[in-house]
DNA sequence: CGCGCCCGTCATGATTTCTTCACGAGGGCT
DNA sequence: AGCCCTCGTGAAGAAATCATGACGGGCGCG
């Protein structure tokens, strides 16, 4: 059972990979974000232990690029800190599971357990593109601190591109998409209007909603 | 987020259909395999779910169908039976993931997700010849560092010239390719000044596009 | 029942793209 | 060489397409 430790305290790593080698997992210790994001791309962990804070690249920064690689692999976050924002914020950016230091090592075998057994796939998806990020499970999007309220037609839109982005997502297809019904919406200028709605909602996300003229919509990172 | 219900069981696929919708999914039910089929092959569905056992066309004859006519819709099977050799016969048919009845509809949920986050299927594969590249799913043209944006006529003449590559399109191929109506821009010099707008933008690509005098055009490498 | 939110439609203005036109430059054939 | 036809190209008008602000209806909620 292959295991990453993301740790930057020497002492502490030590004492992680001496525990866990006890209790049979095979742990890789690394430093550093950047190092563990390079490790986890080139090998296959079955769970992933990341400090919160870590030079180079945050265990928060790292857990959010996983994901947005589509990377699986679940995530026990470890932190000093353990306000609501926190943990909110840790388990926005994809982490499955949250310990805050100093913590017990029982509690620490305990979480792992229930981490493998728990499907990964159980957690909500998150499409991103730019700044920009779009979480079908809860259906909202972020993007820097800003939150902006999509509606359920916007929201169905901006994830039919961001699922075709770089490629162009024509109007019928768009039609098709978010509204059940495909004639609707094809002689008006309906798909236009929202369109507009989602760029202005979208402006400072780093992104940019293309028109490909008589065809469709496009969007790619501004 | 449009989705087939393949479900012949009416009580099951309200009961799919309903929750889904609540989801924000957009759902389709249909009643058998055959129906299913030209559902799939008429509209885009970011996932099916299609159940084992079904009248016209099984769930299994289904997705084997679908695979060898290309289709990479993500594909969930709902099944009663749950061996061995029925998860491998299903999976081996071309089914992404399998569900065993009764399931937990968060389950589903769960599953629907991680199929949607899968790696998006494979583009078409972009046109090329000497430097250029014509990737038709973004609809760009790029060369060197360059990424000249061209219109529609143009690039469906492009296309039409690469397909054709190093042979001849004639006048009536590309008026019928461009126009779906070949009887226009058939006396006129349309085509002509179409041409030469390609002509420029395309300048420095490593192509050449030439004249077939009382034919049509040719492009090959410069 | 009033209110707010969301959606579709309309009207208008701006922009891009298409087509036509005019004229000049070869090509090829006699 | 002379002639006819095809092609190249710049410019300009015409047409298509899109952006956007405003408006009214519908629906859910208090």
């Amino acid at each position: 059972m292959r295991i990453l430790v993301a740790e930057d305290d020497e002492r502490l790593g030590a004492v992680l990979v001496r525990g866990l080698r006890e209790q049979g997992y095979v742990p890789d210790l690394v430093p550093d974000g950047e190092t563990a994001a390079s490790y986890l791309s080139f090998y296959q962990y079955a769970v992933a232990i990341v400090d919160w804070r870590m030079p180079k690249l945050s265990g928060l920064d790292l857990v959010a690029r996983m994901r947005r690689e589509g990377s699986v692999v679940p995530v026990l976050m470890l932190t000093a800190r353990d306000t609501p924002a926190d943990r909110i914020a840790g388990l926005d950016a994809g982490a499955d599971d949250y310990l805050v230091k100093p913590f017990d090592f029982g509690e620490l075998l305990a979480r792992l357990r229930a981490l493998q057994r728990r499907p990964a796939a159980a957690r909500p998806p998150a499409l991103a593109l730019g700044e920009l990020e779009l979480d079908l499970a809860t259906r909202q999007v972020r993007f820097g601190d800003r939150q902006p309220a999509l509606t359920g037609t916007e929201l169905g839109i901006l994830e039919l591109l961001l699922r075709r982005s770089p490629g162009v997502a024509d109007r019928r297809m768009i039609a098709v998409h978010v509204w059940d019904d495909e004639a609707d919406a094809f002689g008006s200028n309906t798909i236009d209007v929202h369109l507009a709605r989602l760029r202005s909602k979208l402006a400072g996300a780093g992104v940019r909603i293309e028109t490909v003229r008589g065809i469709g919509y496009r969007i790619v990172a501004a």
